[in-house]
DNA sequence: ATAACCCGGAGCAATTCGCTCCGCAAACGC
DNA sequence: GCGTTTGCGGAGCGAATTGCTCCGGGTTAT
């Protein structure tokens, strides 16, 4: 196990990479299983013990907290990538697809539990606002349809985000069907995004899935 | 309260519409919280006692296994509603929305914790077979893209058919924002739809959904 | 009034939870 | 080489939550 974590030497590195670890498990778990994730899944899925995970953060409410600034920095720097590019669809396609990607669905699971520093709500505002810019730009150019709006899209990421738990059982190794889900979603959010554009259809990424990402107890016959 | 109760007279008719009423509470409950629903959180949302619930169902696994075959009969009777119809895409079309408003979500979070009778399998397969023929019908008359598989329908299925936590939060005595939930959901699902067929956007329905769906608590500043 | 019926929720044992604490192994100074 | 330091993992604690039982109270029919 311990193989795996000297890749960068000394302890201080391995406490950073256990410490993003952490992070990014209790995203998954979290867009999983919403705020009732426990922190002993977090751990386990972060393969961490819960001493190193407390080590790190004061309680689950600190965890929580946390996780929600860096979510909220994710979302209002994806929001502003997007307004970098000189096309229209591409700057929307980025925003949405980068905040379905990184969990936006774990900050309203959590928005209950951590508290709202005014920073917080600031840059919750910036990021709707430019979020709003993003449909006006692309109204504009009559790449997105104009009866959508930027609440249709948020509410769209928002139920794009949350993941099936097959994801979760995926991810206990069995790397190949992790790998299955995020082609699958990859493809769903196109779908969407070509029901918000105008015009013809995109072509879809990755290959067609197969029935293995539905749950192998639920006995389906081959095929 | 026994006053909503009584506009059909007889214990029994109150029965009847407790029994109904606590389906689909399970049903909802499950679709926002996953497997780990407790049984107060689906008596506290059907409005009935937990008593009144055991006396129905002699035990947590027993009311999951009944709403597993429920919604198994639904899914199928949808997708034969579905080949009923002339037109391929209206069938189409019909089936998705269908499976998404009633909740093909629980199927696949209780599937580990029922156990799957023959009967259920085979209904199970021939729901997938009338989807496939559903699908086969719509590539062939040109109306759906042809880079969907029936795979990628069912996991934009399961995808949409999750409720978010605000769904749940606006039952409890929120008419407003359970309608309003409704209704930004129904149009996402056309977005959706509008993504998986060919040719121009369709109109979406409804009224463009405001902010206050989501979390209150999570402050956004009036616009 | 009496009997039959069903509903609701307090309360029980068992499980799960967030969290603390301590023994252990790896890196460092000598 | 050996002690020191540092961070790790997980057994185990009380508290909270869970599935479930059981009984007092209210409603309907007679």
């Amino acid at each position: 196990m311990s193989e795996d974590r000297r890749r960068k030497r000394g302890p201080q590195a391995r406490a950073a990479r256990n410490d993003h670890a952490l992070l990014e498990a209790a995203r998954d778990v979290i867009a999983a299983e919403g705020a009732h994730a426990s922190v002993s899944a977090i751990a386990a899925r972060a393969g961490v013990g819960i001493g190193s995970l407390y080590r790190r953060y004061a309680s689950k409410d600190a965890l929580f907290q946390h996780l929600a600034v860096i979510s909220l920095d994710q979302h209002l720097h994806a929001a502003e990538e997007g307004l970098e590019h000189d096309d229209p669809w591409d700057g929307l396609a980025h925003y949405v697809t980068s905040a379905i990607s990184f969990g936006t669905a774990v900050l309203n699971p959590i928005a209950g539990t951590v508290d709202i520093t005014d920073e917080m709500a600031d840059k919750n505002t910036r990021s709707d606002r430019a979020v709003e810019e993003l449909v006006r730009r692309a109204h504009d150019a009559g790449v997105l349809r104009p009866d959508v709006t930027a609440v249709d899209i948020a509410l769209l990421i928002e139920q794009l985000s949350r993941s099936p738990l097959t994801e979760q059982l995926g991810y206990q190794g069995r790397a190949d069907l992790n790998a299955a889900a995020c082609n699958a979603r990859s493809r769903i959010v196109a779908i969407a995004l070509d029901g918000l554009r105008t015009g013809a259809p995109h072509a879809l990424p990755g290959q067609p899935p197969g029935y293995e990402l539905f749950t192998e107890r639920w006995a389906r016959p081959e095929r």
